[in-house]
DNA sequence: TGTACATCAGTGAACGCGCGTTCACTGATGTAC
DNA sequence: TGTACATCAGTGAACGCGCGTTCACTGATGTAC
């Protein structure tokens, strides 16, 4: 039964990106481990043979969410520059696309509230993230770098809120104008 | 043992307040009932006297917690009109002290992501709270009401977005930067 | 290179625990006459 | 107004269930010589 050390590590790369998008798609409450290591293809009971505790994954998961938000606004901004490149982050992020599949959305949508009350490891690994997705997007405005970070600042919070409201809500019209004015109003500025 | 009907109602609004603020402070699975009937002064046997189920009392806490930010806010606003009936609503929302205080601040803070997954009733109450919330700070802006609504819509993104960013924030100088930035920009439009 | 032994990834069953929910019971309140 | 009975708010114990966690076991992999 005894695996290669390197079918080990993909297995257990494997279970952190399922768990990555099993909380996003449930909230670290709803999604239980044991129906998660199925959805990695595997039993619960290995699931202490790569992890101390559950808390230990989702802080692992949460590294993976981030780090996949990293890629897809690397690859979003590509080789565009300045408000060109701002606005693809804008419409990817706000999409119906991304509202309607929070499992490989952005951590921060999907788990905001849910983050706020994590461990301390979780939670670092959160801030990290979200000082760089302040980053990238201060990159994109120009002048000063204080200013840059602080408009980003306020940029990512109405990505974050509207993408948030526009999942709560119960109306499909509702939903659309939230994505589509925060769009709007965020490309203007 | 048996109570009068208003004292059993007394009771009945003492849970749901109570709940009210135990869900904004420990999640909706974080909060179970036999802490939640303790913290209301009750055993929890005789929470199925009151309500059907957990999910039941969930959509009544949250139309507590909306009527409850429905009260602050018309408070908050006063006699005030326009740019300084929005500036106070802004200071009030994004100030430390709810910041650091989910339990009797706005759910969409508190419970945002969470309620993304709640169920319908919960959802539609929600809905309506939020609708509530657009059009107060709509009132403020000047002009075509479309446009007024439109801002609005944005604005309460920006706010819910910023207090959740805030509280995950592991870091006292962003998490105050956060509030601090979002508050600038918001009132400068 | 081959052999003997130790290691450990993964299985499947079991554990204790706290959860939401149910229930028999109590006794004050409400109702009927 | 008083009396007899029905109702039901609240108690406290119990229920089944699924959770996170543990463990004995298997057998392929890794290590030592």
């Amino acid at each position: 039964m005894r695996k290669s050390r390197q079918e080990a590590a993909e297995t257990r790369q494997r279970i952190v990106e399922t768990a990555a998008e099993e909380f996003r798609r449930k909230g670290t409450a709803g999604a239980g481990l044991s129906d998660l290591m199925a959805a990695a293809g595997l039993t619960h009971g290995g699931f202490y043979r790569h992890f101390e505790s559950k808390d230990q994954l989702l802080a692992e998961a949460a590294a993976a969410a981030i780090q996949s938000l990293d890629v897809k606004l690397a690859d979003t901004i590509g080789k565009k520059k300045g408000a060109r490149a701002r606005k693809a982050i804008v419409d990817l992020y706000l999409s119906r696309d991304h509202r309607d599949d929070p499992a490989t959305g952005c951590l921060f949508g999907a788990l905001g509230s849910e983050l706020a009350r994590a461990d301390d490891a979780t939670r670092a690994t959160a801030t990290a993230g979200l000082k760089n997705f302040v980053s990238l997007l201060a990159d994109t405005f120009e002048g000063d770098r204080a200013e840059a970070e602080r408009r980003a600042i306020v940029m990512v919070s109405t990505l974050v809120g509207a993408l948030t409201l526009s999942r709560i809500v119960d109306s499909d019209k509702l939903s659309a104008a939230i994505l589509t004015d925060a769009e709007q109003a965020v490309s203007a500025r």
